[in-house]
DNA sequence: TTGAAAGCGCTAACAG
DNA sequence: CTGTTAGCGCTTTCAA
């Protein structure tokens, strides 16, 4: 069996005090004791547990992180800066599918909660306010991170998802671009309204008629969004740019302007959000509005272990700014009509 | 604060044994005194704490998994396949990215063993076989997926690296390619080296030397590969192929040859290794060796479990066999030439 | 059926 | 400086 405290006391002719003490490297201890002590801890390989220690007040070291699905390489990416500064602070992190699920999501932080983890990262939207409002009774360190929650007073790292999302537009509505396509998962964020309200603000900028606009709904994979966006060119050639709400999205809707015969960007312009690797590995290389993801991942994590450590008193909300990042995948409306004159 | 067994036995009038026993569901009860404790235990948002009960002998209901950088989509799938099957299973599952680094695998190891953990997926080369012969002396059940080790007797889940290496080659070979650039990263670990052996072995099977390959080594990364493939085509143009070992190096070969003028797959053919998703989105869609990813996810952590459970004595290892998805990187070279000619 | 009591491995007063 | 002791919240005999 591991030995426990009690072994490496009577091993080293103490008491299980002094042995704590050593651990702990708290109190006063000789040096002789101490080294005698920590001699036979390294000899029998003794580590002290977690569980016991976490019991008598301590802490677990711990900390949950709540994604849709970490097999998105948004969240993926996210969960590496996260799980890198939780490491840092002497932290392990656990990952948890919701699939965007209430159920999971709030099964989830329960049954976190059961082990006593130390905090809880929410990198996912939770639906049911009512049930995370009676979970936060149980007063576990909470962080929001690119969710926006206005009803509970959490720390949030969040993009300006309003800027980003009239970042993208104006670019577009400056090359030319008036009927574009607005590719959306389930429009049930707050990111995604943002996101919707910035497109608006563009249009209504740049003198366009929103009617312009088209909202193509309900993508969930990059085959939705490349079924949807196939639909959409089909009844509706005038499109002539398309604003994906992810890069997977966008990646989808790039396939089907393909496979319509559009070339992109010449034919059909297409930005993407979020930058993660594949905006760079896609053909042509995707114009997409960067989140600062490694950076959000070390902000939230940083901010919840300040607060398990009973540090920052008052909830901060950190808003970072989205940053457009052009790429190949944009060009101006004129010089595609000149192409398709020219073709 | 959090309510504890003994809050609900004095609310219910029994003791905290009884308690105990309707969590547990064990000995007897009268129906009544159950369904009292159950409904003050709901009242009170009870839980049982997992560390307290853990302490007395039972699981912490965790376990760990060990990757090299869960950012990278093949052990981002693998991983949501592991928390899938282990949260089905009850089972909460904690990352470690390691970055191959023995020093990060080895302080993961300890971590997780100090935590208590039930046990523990490696999906990570652990490079230092001493010290983890040193840390199976713990006992924790352990088990290997994507990656072998002969030298340690545990549950391991992997594909035959041998012959995925061997149906890629004579993929190409058949084709008419005989110089092929085999591109990987460091060849440390038995995949590439047992896909290697593959790749010749095809060779020889098709009466091809041996020096015709071309071994670009020490790639770690798509821009690595696209920078070595693009000097490997430079240096040597009668490159005709390349087979990659790893989805993300193939996208760097496709990039790199087409930085080179080289169409994919008229002018050089792609084969990659993996099938993660990105295989699907590339341009051109990817030919690669399939592992089922998805599948190891689901075998390991079930093994692992079964394990923890006290069940399957014997260790096993499972093999399961790789698939060459043909998509459209890949040409005859007999074609290419004629193309060649013809432009 | 129910309960009393002894631990699990460790921490934290409080005494010496 | 070092040791005694009382818990932390739960499980598990063993009696009643």
């Amino acid at each position: 069996m591991r030995p426990t405290i009690y072994d490496i006391a009577e091993r080293a002719e103490v008491s299980i005090a002094t042995v704590s003490k050593v651990i702990n490297n708290k109190g006063k201890i000789g040096e002789k004791t101490k080294q005698r002590v920590l001699a036979i801890m390294d000899e029998l390989d003794y580590q002290p547990s977690t569980v016991a220690s976490a019991l008598t007040g301590k802490q677990t070291n711990t900390i949950g992180l709540l994604v849709p699905d970490i097999a998105n390489s948004f969240f993926a990416e996210l969960a590496r800066s996260v799980e890198d500064t939780g490491h840092a602070g002497g932290f392990n992190v656990v990952i948890c599918n919701t699939d965007n699920n209430p159920e999971k999501e709030i099964q989830y932080l329960w049954w976190l909660n059961q082990k006593r983890v130390d905090g809880i990262i929410l990198g996912t939207g939770i639906q049911n306010t009512k049930a995370l409002q009676d979970f936060m009774k149980q007063n576990i360190p909470l962080a929001l991170v690119a969710r926006d929650a206005a009803e509970i007073d959490v720390d949030t790292v969040l993009v300006d998802d309003y800027r980003g999302g009239y970042a993208a537009t104006k670019h577009l509505l400056k090359a030319g671009h008036t009927r574009i396509a607005f590719v959306v998962g389930e429009m049930n964020n707050s990111s995604d309204t943002e996101r919707l309200k910035g497109f608006y603000e563009a249009y209504d900028e740049h003198g366009v008629s929103r009617e312009e606009a088209v909202l193509v709904q309900d993508n969930h994979s990059i085959d939705d969004a490349k079924k949807s966006m196939l639909e959409a060119l089909q009844s509706d050639p005038d499109i002539t740019a398309v604003f994906a709400l992810n890069d997977f999205l966008a990646i989808g809707c790039i396939q089907a302007g393909k496979e319509a015969g559009r070339r992109v960007p010449e034919d059909l312009s297409v930005v993407g959000f979020d930058d993660t690797f594949i905006a760079t590995l896609s053909d042509p290389p995707l114009t997409t509005v960067a989140q600062p993801i490694l950076e959000m991942g070390r902000l939230v994590t940083q901010m919840l272990v300040d607060r398990i450590g009973g540090k920052n008193e008052t909830t901060r909300t950190v808003i970072l700014n989205p940053e457009l990042h052009v790429r190949k995948t944009t060009a101006n409306v004129k010089k595609a009509e000149r192409d398709v004159t020219n073709s």
